[in-house]
DNA sequence: GATGAATGAGGATTCATTCAT
DNA sequence: CATGAATGAATCCTCATTCAT
């Protein structure tokens, strides 16, 4: 079957090289400012390819996110139906595997152009609130629903626990895409560097959450009282 | 000389006016998207008369950022020398506080824009970074360090911490002006909503946070071990 | 007052040049193939200039029907209004008037090209019947009823007439347009040639017309037979 | 050899095809909108194999006209030779006729399309003139001087009454065409409306155009007067 | 100084045409 | 012969910037 040519093999793998060319471009420039032309000729075709596979700018770009992210979380929501362990240890484990998968590779650059474009896209946002925000935020509530039912937490707040476990990530995201490659370099630590290290940063983050979520009889758990702060509303 | 006054006044005012306009614009639609010509009109002058200011529309983002990054740090450094109470109040004021007074505030915009075209413009970033991060940071630690000192704080470490107080303020400001605009707007509230509200959630983010850091002899403080994954580097 | 610019002038006559040009334009290369450019160039404008006064192409269409046909359904509106003579030389004297001012002229051209791009501009055929047929078939019918009402006319079927009287005016326009320039030129006259005298047409077409509208009791007039055939529905 | 018959067949008609595909999309879309995908697909096969029978989509274009363009005429001419009833009647059949043949058909596409074109493709509205409309006229003389010759018609101007008869088909073929599918549907008939039904039209136009046509003592016949606008010159 | 008319480079998208398979 | 992936010229429209008044 060697008569599979070199046109044939290219057209199945155009769609992932254009989407990968993609990315780089999206995250460098932002959405609106990345060319399609520089996507095109960064996977090697023309303008004309890339809307061959593509329909539009934005077809593009939600292909980009759903490549990218979305089929993650659909491995994860499985990961968690199988998952046998503590349910802290799951809350750390998400947080540092997310960071590992997500956070810290290009497809977090996807995260850092949805808020920096939403309000010019609300297209984009709604696309990736629907793809990303909704399900991230489901299958989160179901961990901490797990643990609460398990007796593992407390009966935190739902919302803002979620949140609890989402701003850091999103946080170091942004963090790391905006502020640190304008920062000191690698190497000069000048004297009022603020260093800033993703990994131990969710780390700490999840560690201070599932202190807070544990059930402890002798604590009078601050998060308790915290959840009475919030009107249970929008 | 009342008739010329005016005039004289408007000479002097225009970059201000202009500055303040451009803010509003560029806030909404983000670098790029902004229209020089919406801001003349939003303080009432023409395009060219907008030129005669600032040379170019970058040269205008510049001034804008530069002019509202500004010292509103000072006066909270004065307020920290003079306040009495206990750290522990004064982190969940100052958090507060922040957010009331520039979360909540037009001024959240600078921050949102820096971060959104902080790759286009990494000068600003750096800018933003040695006027804002810098002392803000340095704020934060000084009030950690008089926990500390004080006993009312455990010895933790201090750049985790301070990133733990500020991620919360810098999420709830980018979730607030990306993804909220375009989300499920006040009064419907379908099925996969994740409503935001951002002064429960940085008030509850400040409970847990104190809470980490008391010094709690019943407790193997989480904060304690979550120090130990940091390298300490960056 | 000799300060008024020639920028000023220019101002105010732009819009003008530019329908002029664009008259040309699209009579000679049909809506879609003309280029706004062309348009541009033959106003001596730039292309962004066209712009500042017509939002669209589809704008720009729009002005040229109405500068060159809405306009003149008005003025005749009112000549009708105040008409005293008999109706039979009302609508001879509209046709041939029509001919003069719109058929013989460039504007003509607006109707070939309507004719010609209908199908896939169905915006633009929607606008021109609004602007153009309707109005103008509203007028052929108040004439027509004034001829009956003042016993000059036969009571005949008011849509079928109304036909009557439009298409010669319409095809002499597509002729004129269409085959007219590609035929046999001035001079030459071959054997098969088929000469085309549009006023001739016309003015024989009304008188045709009007013989058969007239009240004639010796005559079983062969318009009412053809009303007959007309099943009065669409 | 049944199965090489197949691809033969297919091969020879290929053209043919392709042709009558094209007749469908260059009516409804018109030359320029016209993509030579559609034809491809609606014939079956692929852009490539297009090509391979005609070199441009101009080429296609002027082929499907050329072919589309025959003689019908031929047999219409016969059909005159062995004509026995009144030249009345005759002329009433043949417009009727030639709506049911062609009018109401796909064929009327052509003269749509030729009339449209025409402009940028002068060449094949010569082609058009000279296989059609000549040939046309010259039936139609015949007839009008067969009635002449028998005494039943008055000795009418013979080029206006051939474009009288002329005009009404090709209005109703363009209207037909252009407005009616972009106007009210079926249905509703709002108040503006314009109901044209083209039947109805060409059976009213041609019975006052008999009537015209008539020899009648009593009347003093319009049309005769009309040739005398006639300067029966181009 | 102020104005706003004019400019023209720039970018997404379409589609006739080519050519390797 | 047939295919359909690839090309890139062509076109509408936007908007920062200029400059005559």
């Amino acid at each position: 079957m060697p008569v599979a040519a070199k046109r044939e093999r290219r057209k199945e793998a155009r769609p992932m090289e254009l989407m990968e060319a993609a990315l780089d471009v999206f995250v460098e420039k932002g959405f609106a400012a990345a060319r399609v032309e520089d996507v095109a000729q960064k996977a090697g075709v023309s303008k004309g390819t890339l809307f061959l596979y593509f329909a539009t700018k934005v077809d593009l770009f939600k292909a980009v996110v759903r490549h990218n992210i979305s089929g993650r979380l659909h491995e994860w929501n499985e990961a968690f139906d199988s998952y046998e362990g503590s349910t802290a240890d799951m809350v750390r484990f998400c947080m540092m595997q997310w960071w590992e998968r997500i956070g810290a590779t290009k497809a977090s650059g996807i995260t850092k152009l949805i808020m920096a474009e939403a309000t010019q896209f609300p297209e984009l946002a709604a696309f990736y609130r629907q793809e990303v925000v909704q399900p991230g935020h489901a299958l989160i509530r179901r961990i901490l629903e797990r643990g609460i039912q398990r007796g593992e937490f407390r009966p935190v707040d739902l919302h803002l626990t979620t949140y609890s476990i989402v701003a850091p990530m999103i946080f170091a995201i942004l963090w790391r895409h905006s502020l640190v490659p304008c920062g000191p370099q690698e190497g000069d630590t000048p004297e009022g560097a603020e260093p800033f290290d993703p990994v131990a940063f969710i780390a700490h983050q999840a560690d201070v959450l599932i202190h807070g979520l544990r059930v402890n009889p002798h604590d009078s758990g601050s998060t308790h009282v915290a959840s009475a702060h919030s009107p249970q509303t929008t």
